[in-house]
DNA sequence: CTAGTATGTGTAACCGGTTACACAACTATA
DNA sequence: TATAGTTGTGTAACCGGTTACACATACTAG
């Protein structure tokens, strides 16, 4: 392996001119920068970032802390993190937190550790002294940690606001509103977005606490049906949720969009799969992976960032499971 | 920071028999043992990773290497991965491929300097001397790169035997296979392991080329459906592409199971939110992951690996794409 | 003409570990 | 009793970079 030493031998130069002139610092004559550059090209040299870490503290270690890859939300999200980190030279290091936060306190000790240049987090716990006190750059999905950390966020409410009116347009008089976890920062902001719009109109609406979890979604929709057959339109914090109750209207033998309509909340992949094809709030997942490692990049470069906080637009993507026309 | 100094300094010893202790190599007495653990306790010393990674070279990372973390076959895999690696102290770094053999070899070259301890390569590049050469532990997965790499698989063969008699021990006479990609060797396995069986009975079959993405799917199954009506079992070599067959059969109005019965190959998440839910050949993927990740970190620490190949088994799952009863 | 600033470079310490080697003391063997 | 082997420890070099500081020269302004 060819050092930086060898490097100045060869280009009759000091080591300290070979680092200025690698990495752009101080003072380096046009001579001198030939002659290193000439070396480098020459030796083949590359510069081993495990020893800079250790005298420059740093690294070029992404963290993206995540509840569970496995959740369909996520992966998309990761690709986004890891494509952008790429091209910015960073590494992404994969952290499945399960929501727990020792395991996420344990993740950002074992990275410092690394000397790891900062994180991405989305998380739900609501209070992360673990975050606040990590002296790092952070940036958070979906949740605003504190008012220090920049936050990327769909527009949650003005998108459940956009799936309630497309339910409400094509005549649904009796909507049941899947409410996710009470204790999810964007479920909650979805909750107040169909309140809002509700209750604008004159129409009959259940709301339902229920988890982003298919088995439990479907049977918690197969009940409400059976309790109130007058349900005509369901609402769904979440695809995922939306498949179930989409897979509880199927047994149930309700025709779907005929007598029941669906929307979902997401736009993952699996809305298209489904038959009929999931209509859903599309969140740009992708982008806001994006835009989140870019700003986390700022951070981590000392530059200056536009927003503390970032609003991604959602979509309305209609498909099979609502009506086509407007009534 | 405390550095190894500090806690020789306080235990009274050098810094070599900290080392040693830590290490648990060469000789220690008792007493200075007792010493130096007690200095450590006291000031709360942690090993410096990069400091050490630094000289002996080595490091705790593990760089998983897939295609797409989007594609839902991989986010449980890479679950896997980091559950165990974590286990044993180790760090997981996703890297997405897109099958492009330039990003995995700029990946190796990337990670080699930061002295990545070893990779597990899910890949269908055929060709890769950059894995060959690379000079560190490697473990693939789904695909043999050379002897000299241990390999973990599901039993392809055998699951497209399995999936295939499904279909004809319930009366299937006319079976539309979807093979996979060509140069993918799983999907080669399943390919013979379809046509094994389907050869030893009297059964009409077809065989499409068809990639593992869903309209793509639909789209060459509708086509199919439409020119052979004579059509009663799909077998898929993927779910995604299962999928696809159940959405191009509910658009004709071919009812399944009754007209046409289909199986999958993969057993995601997804087979059990379709309606009807999907029969598939469900391959243990989080096991698959475990396993490599174990083999691997052996490989890492120089113990003996049983194998050289471990070949986990499928099990067929039954839902509604196919008829409850053997005829 | 001189002080002050910008330009340019090298030496050597430092980041925080590991380890080769030298050396001491003690035990076992012939 | 001489010799070899085992146990135990410390010094200092080393991994491969960065950078504080000292120093030298050239240029500018007063």
């Amino acid at each position: 392996m060819t050092t930086i030493r060898d490097v100045a031998k060869k280009a009759g130069v000091s080591v300290a001119t070979v680092s200025r002139f690698l990495n752009s610092t101080g003072y380096v004559s046009q001579e001198a920068a030939e002659a290193v550059s000439a070396a480098v090209a020459e030796l083949k040299y590359e510069l081993n970032p495990v020893a800079r870490s250790l005298n420059t503290k740093k690294s070029n270690l992404i963290g993206l802390i995540l509840p569970d890859i496995t959740n369909p939300f996520f992966p998309e999200l990761a690709r986004a993190v890891e494509d952008i980190a790429l091209t910015y030279g960073y590494t992404v290091i994969l952290c499945n937190s399960d929501e727990k936060p020792e395991k996420e306190k344990n993740y950002i000790e074992t990275l410092k550790k690394k000397y790891i240049a900062g994180f991405i987090v989305t998380s739900n716990q609501s209070d992360a002294p673990h975050y606040a006190n990590a002296n790092l750059p952070i940036v958070a999905l979906d949740r605003i940690i504190n008012e220090k950390i920049p936050t990327i966020s769909s527009n949650n409410k003005e998108g459940a606001s956009l799936g309630t009116k497309a339910l409400l347009d094509r005549g649904c008089k009796n909507i049941l509103f899947l409410r996710g976890p009470e204790d999810l920062n964007p479920a909650n902001d979805r909750y107040e977005g169909f309140m809002e719009t509700i209750q604008q109109v004159d129409a009959n609406y259940h709301v339902v606490s229920c988890p982003f979890h298919f088995a439990d979604s479907q049977k918690i929709v197969e009940q409400m049906l059976r309790d109130h057959p007058e349900i005509d339109g369901i609402f769904a914090s979440s695809d995922v949720s939306a498949a179930g109750a989409l897979k509880a209207a199927a047994l149930l033998g309700i025709a779907v969009p005929e007598k029941l309509q669906i929307v979902g909340f997401d736009g993952v992949a699996l809305g298209e799969m489904l038959t009929p094809g999931l209509t859903t709030v599309a969140q740009d997942v992708y982008k806001m992976g994006a835009i989140a490692t870019r700003v986390l990049i700022k951070r981590i470069e000392n530059q200056e960032i536009d927003h503390q906080f970032y609003e991604v637009p959602v979509k309305l993507v209609l498909r099979g499971t609502t009506r086509s026309g407007i009534e």
